[in-house]
DNA sequence: TAGATTGTTAATCGATTAACAATC
DNA sequence: TAGATTGTTAATCGATTAACAATC
């Protein structure tokens, strides 16, 4: 149990899980890391050293559980335990993340949601009403919020910025054009353009 | 001018030319790497090692043209061309990134759309029809698409495969949540929960 | 010119891969 | 037990950082 991990790791964690689960719906409950490695295209070598980072999941001359190994990696993401998310912006990228969230990540509780577009608010998602940005802040202030999701436009993110800054929300998820960076909370810039980008490039340069 | 250039180099140039848009904006005409690199919080030795990658594009004992340096890193990403977009799936994500593409990336014109849902078909987005799978293919076949944009759910993916293998499209920014490869073409695979999972373990374990 | 800053080489650091003893 | 495969250490590889001569 290693106290820092290295981000290459954590990032490589997520992907591990998802063949793991999908192993797990074809019915297959055991797979070694050279096994595991072809299917994803890395070294075994890498599975199990990144694996080892958090301790021995699995059993020599045997392999890995895949049930077990998954879980464990749930468990380590954090992904095992329910959040709850607030979305400030209900536009088509918000709804969109809403729909995903529902269907695929369903820990991801959607708890309140903000738009400052007056025809927006009042309606429901989701069960969740869409709040003006007064009762929103209120309920942000109040506690409960672990993660907020951010799909507004650039221009508008300096105004919540403070506001977040002063919940207790832990992490922020965002889909707007900016780099956010809030002293004490995790932020996730998105940055869609960057990959677009970064795929033209590979586009005019096929090896 | 090598002829490789790693990935983490390529994926660091979209973030170089948006801190050089955002200064270009404030008017700013000059920059040192030592400047541009406390903006960004990388070092001054990376940036001239990731540009010198590409040519010498600074002078010494000046500095960089904050609008030259952007544009050619533009040339270098081939941003600077455009290309003509299809969207296989226009749902709420699809038509968000729609909206991205036209606010945002005016060089990737939308060029074409389709949507299984019958529902959807003959509705106008962007002054773009959306088509049934038919009438798309034979789009997509016909070519002149340089880029798929995939925001269908997984399970419809498998059905799409061998359309784009056949088409001449040259690379698909994939938001559903499959890991596609197709021979001959640049796959980007979004995998936008992976992110958000990445960010659970951090709000998990803060330093 | 002197000062500043690049372009580029050399040194360091970290991440990946290989190897193998431990062990199921 | 013998074979297989892990956990872990050692070797390699690549990427980042530091240093500095070139030069504007």
């Amino acid at each position: 149990m290693k106290t820092y991990v290295s981000d290459a790791v954590i990032k490589r964690l997520p992907r591990y899980r998802r063949f793991l689960k999908s192993l797990k719906e074809q019915g297959t409950d055991k797979v070694s890391s050279k096994q595991l490695g072809e299917i994803m295209d890395v070294t075994a070598s890498q599975i199990r050293q990144d694996l080892n980072h958090f301790g021995g999941f699995g059993q020599q001359g045997y392999g890995y559980g895949v049930e077990e190994l998954g879980d464990r990696l749930g468990e380590i993401l954090g992904v095992d335990k329910t959040y709850n998310v607030a979305f400030i912006g209900c536009g088509r990228l918000g709804q969109a993340l809403m729909n995903f969230l529902i269907a695929n990540e369903p820990n991801y509780k959607i708890t309140a949601l903000c738009d400052i577009r007056p025809e927006l608010q009042g309606r429901e998602i989701a069960g969740v009403k869409i709040d003006n940005v007064e009762d929103f802040n209120k309920k942000l202030i109040g506690g409960g919020i672990d993660i907020v999701i951010l799909t507004i436009p650039a221009d508008q993110v300096e105004a919540v910025r403070d506001l977040i800054e002063k919940s207790d929300v832990k992490g922020v998820w965002n889909f707007s054009m900016t780099e956010m960076v809030i002293k004490g909370k995790k932020v996730m810039n998105m940055h869609l353009s960057d990959s677009l980008q970064a795929l033209t490039y590979y586009i005019n340069h096929p090896d």
